[in-house]
DNA sequence: CATGAATGAGCCTTCATTCAT
DNA sequence: AATGAATGAAGGCTCATTCAT
């Protein structure tokens, strides 16, 4: 490999098939990824050294150049991959349900759970803030960008009471799941119970009220 | 090290009382404490470098050291500038208050006000985890959980329907009023607006709800 | 001092007139230069590294940064100093002649001298190609062509015999006098006996040659 | 290392004899010194990196080493390809006269003709100062001197006048035409001009003085 | 012949900090 | 109160080179 292609190209996730000769072509450049997933997201991108990366997966801080072009390059890289793997999980939970209400919880579920199963490259990916991403500014605010819009689609199929704001429901929602990092730790209810929660919390008495405001009229 | 007074005891933004005179001892440690509260925000602890801040404010690196012991000191101080201001507008808006949706709505308009309003001095607070406060993570993680205690007083005087629970109610709220720091711009509704978005989203249907719940038993 | 101004708009070789009080103000940036000459004219640019620098005049590579921007804006200085000190010992002798000739030797003699006795700068000056200068390169190619034009000027004022091109006598001329910092040992001829050879090996028989030529014609 | 037979043994730019095979073998160590002249001329030894030279050819900069030893070798080499394509032009030019002055101008126009021609050799060559070529320098002190001595002997075949020091015709002379590679550029006097024009700035006067010497003795 | 992967030293530069003045 | 000058460690990155495959 003269120069590694961006990770979200290829399946960087799938296990090699048992029997599979995929050899170990670029492990070191995941080994990596994962280094500076969990470094970047413990002690934050600017307190991260080369040094310590290469420390963490035992190589010498001159050979991470091999694999990616640059530090930055690598937190654009951890930042793909985050989103990714979340909006991965979200589309498929997403595929599984029709009735709306139903949607936004598997979604919700699904981005939460995948908040937590993949917590370093999510904490990446939710404290990096375009501003901070210097040349990868661009991309990162169109990452960002997209995956909101799976929500937003969500929530405009949902059928809610007059005076309650789509977009303020979008807002709340995601800042409430998002926020998560900041309390979830292990040993406390699982994903699905959290994002059942919130849920509830929210769509019992918005649906409630929706439908009294309907018969009512 | 010189002298350098703790930051922390002092009324540093106290108007002064009429007939006193502006404290001119240290109009310095302010404009710089605003400056480290503009670039920290802006770029990040470790992004900002102390030239940035002297250049800021028109000194060399070096003459900082008068005012502050270290740039973690600066944070530090800058941290609990932001929450001494946040947590004084909510207190004096919840007095205001006796019902206790009102006094939460006030509350949160107060919390939601005070970020915007003191928006450089809430992002760092907002962005500064413990863990990457280095040796003030103790007093960081002290100065959350005393914020977040007023919160929760203020949930568990509310009657919830039963299914609801006080825990993540307060959760989703706080997590929606903090992620505001992400999406709100100047220009946008006024944070007294989005405040009572957010609280009519989860209030009316809540109160109905629980409404119709007492009535009904 | 915020940031040290360009060297050559400092009378940086005027000794300090002996009761004056204008102390050592900067001879540390005196003494870097002075280094940087010497270090760049012995091994080249590229191969010499800050720590070399520093450790010339005894101080830390990070030190260097107080008084110059870049190892880049050394070369400069060096470069600069170099026209500098030649040029103004060129302008100093021609002043003194009035007859073609003798102006041209005299400027001769001075450049040679100049080559030898600032040798570190002038080798400096002599090697470093434009194009090599990196973002510099615009200055040196102006410097450069300032320069020449004081030589352009003093042989147009000579009056050859038809077949002679003022523009190959200049080239030829300039070209053997900077050759000589390849040949020129300390200990051969001093540079005013060089310089006259030269002179002499073209402008005895040049003479002679216009002289008939006008004759016979 | 590997094998890298030592590259001045070998005739690198011979043609192929008639009915022979143009040597397969060593293709890439010959694009590899052409690369190596070019980069070298242009941004100087230290600041080609063997990337750079890599990437030229096409190649890895690891495979490099299959063809040379070392970087420094491959200075070397293009040194020494360079005195060997200009002493052989010299060599042959002077073969075809017999007139001294008439030897000197045809050596001078082929010396010339040789920096142009083979350029980006030729300014290594001259660049390369023996003091920079770290452990070959005694091999460049000794490539220069042997190509300097061609000269020597071709003055000592002129008559002079008396007070003109053969020497520092020489060196005039020698000075001169190295010097052009700092202003020829392609397009302007083709070499052979230049050459005549440099001798015919030296010679005509010289003999008609030398003639009117003997002349008039 | 060449590659892929790594090494380890070294590069230029920036950093937070110190301290005499 | 602040400056000028420096420190020494560390920063991201590039280098020539090696070597198993």
């Amino acid at each position: 490999m003269r120069r590694a292609a961006p990770a979200t190209l290829r399946p960087v996730t799938a296990l090699p098939t048992p029997g599979s000769r995929l050899p170990r072509q670029d492990n070191r450049r995941l080994l990596l990824l994962d280094a500076a997933a969990r470094l970047f997201s413990e002690r934050g991108f600017h307190a991260t050294s080369m040094r310590d990366l290469a420390r963490a997966v035992g190589m010498l801080s001159g050979s991470i150049y091999y694999h990616f072009e640059s530090k930055e390059e690598m937190l654009l890289a951890v930042y793909e991959e985050g989103v990714r793997r979340v909006a991965a999980a979200v589309e498929q939970a997403v595929a599984d349900q029709t009735e709306p209400w139903k949607r936004l919880e598997a979604a919700c579920a699904a981005h939460l759970h995948g908040l937590i199963a993949h917590r370093d490259y999510a904490r990446v990916m939710i404290q990096t803030s375009p501003d901070q991403a210097g040349s990868a500014s661009g991309r990162v605010r169109e990452l960002r960008r997209n995956y909101e819009l799976r929500f937003r689609q969500l929530i405009e199929g949902l059928t809610l009471p007059s005076g309650i704001d789509a977009r303020y429901l979008r807002l709340l929602l995601f800042g409430a799941l998002n926020w998560s990092q900041v309390w979830y730790h292990p040993g406390g209810d699982p994903p699905e119970v959290v994002a059942r929660r919130f849920i509830d919390t929210l769509r019992l008495p918005l649906q409630a009220e929706c439908s009294r405001g309907h018969s009512s009229r």
